[in-house]
DNA sequence: GCCAAAACAGACAGACCATTCTGTTCAATC
DNA sequence: GATTGAACAGAATGGTCTGTCTGTTTTGGC
């Protein structure tokens, strides 16, 4: 299902705007990540974005053959940057699968705690687009597609029954704290949900 | 007719659209919100509202000054369905709090369930407008506020120890279940949130 | 049946939007 | 130094958007 394994270098922010934008096409695609992101795909036009980008238009329509394509290109670079920053975070936690589990929740809160978070673009995205956009969903499906291989490879690893439905149950869990988080601009719901994981984890470990 | 204290009687359909339109106005509301809905606040346009609603333009803007007032208005009354239809299938469940507040996630399977299932409006809004728009935002509040409520009320029945922290915990789990279920469009997305929560509400009870 | 309020139909204005096009300038390679 | 490709600036286009305005028709209360 997934074309190649990602891997995961040095880990960054967890934002396209920590990367510093070295050619005008990297300039146009963190403009737009940042706009697209905190203002909305369809609220945001393509004039703001060659401003915030300091480029020329054609130079956009050279690079990107239209705004759709752009939102696309947006979301794959940010989900790419994100999961280089989350899952290299991770690499750094030394210990056993479940630690390495309910670190996730102590990354998701930072994370929350960064100023500038904004929610996960993808989330976002279908929620905008819903129904319309077949790429737009396939692209967040990859993105969870993803953060659930790496799930079911810690939960192989720590020896539960069901991996599939053990990763489901994470995976509500990092969606309800991400929205919460959104919503009351509340950090905390990381621990809340880390909680929630530590309790549901020691309840499946027969 | 949309504009009463919250009281719910007879559980309708969770979707404004359930509700026959008998003035012009309220026409204009449910049209509004499927299209707002399903395709996006900002990607609908007043036409489509007012060509699906069979009103004239004119009508449109007698009733509301513009159309953000008409978004506002359209989450105010689909939360008010929504929460009508949602409270009022929960109060046919009789038996300790505990089974009222498992039955949660049984009356969500049938929301996620339903072909017209496009997400929680108030997700979706936040969503798409963000730091943008405070008024989406604190309709969402609001919203959110009544189900904490709920819990918390249960919850005291049930006697936990932290009510605020037990009603967190469950929210994280309604919409991660809400958010899981409109990304796969697999509706037991709620069942598995139900399996979460009964593991929790297990472990909390001392 | 009368009358006033509301709803209808649709044109209109002004702004904005995505996209294309015409040139000009810059930078790097041969 | 000449050439080439890329980026720049910005105008032009065709379409859509919100919101307003002018009339006409419907409808409900008396």
């Amino acid at each position: 299902m997934l074309d190649k394994p990602e891997t995961y270098p040095v880990p960054q922010g967890w934002s396209l705007a920590d990367i510093p934008p070295r050619t005008a096409r990297d300039r146009i695609l963190v403009a737009a990540s940042g706009l697209f992101c905190n203002q909305g795909f369809a609220a945001t036009g393509i004039d703001a974005v060659i401003e915030k980008a300091g480029t020329a238009k054609a130079t956009l329509y050279n690079h990107f053959p239209s705004k759709q394509a752009l939102i696309e290109a947006v979301l794959e670079a940010e989900g790419r940057t994100w999961r280089g920053w989350f899952f290299g975070r991770l690499a750094q936690v030394d210990g056993p699968a479940q630690d390495r589990i309910v670190a996730v929740f102590d990354v998701l809160h930072d994370w929350f705690a960064d100023p500038g978070f904004y929610g996960c673009p993808f989330i976002n995205a279908v929620a905008e687009f819903d129904t319309e956009d077949s790429a737009v969903r396939c692209a967040a499906d990859r993105h969870k597609e993803h953060l659930l291989t790496w799930l079911k490879a810690q939960l192989i690893e720590l020896g539960v029954p069901d991996v599939k439905e053990a990763a489901r149950s994470l995976a509500v869990m990092i969606d309800g704290a991400i929205v919460a988080a959104q919503h009351s601009r509340d950090p905390t719901f990381a621990l809340t949900a880390r909680a929630l994981a530590v309790c549901y984890l020691d309840s499946i470990r027969t």
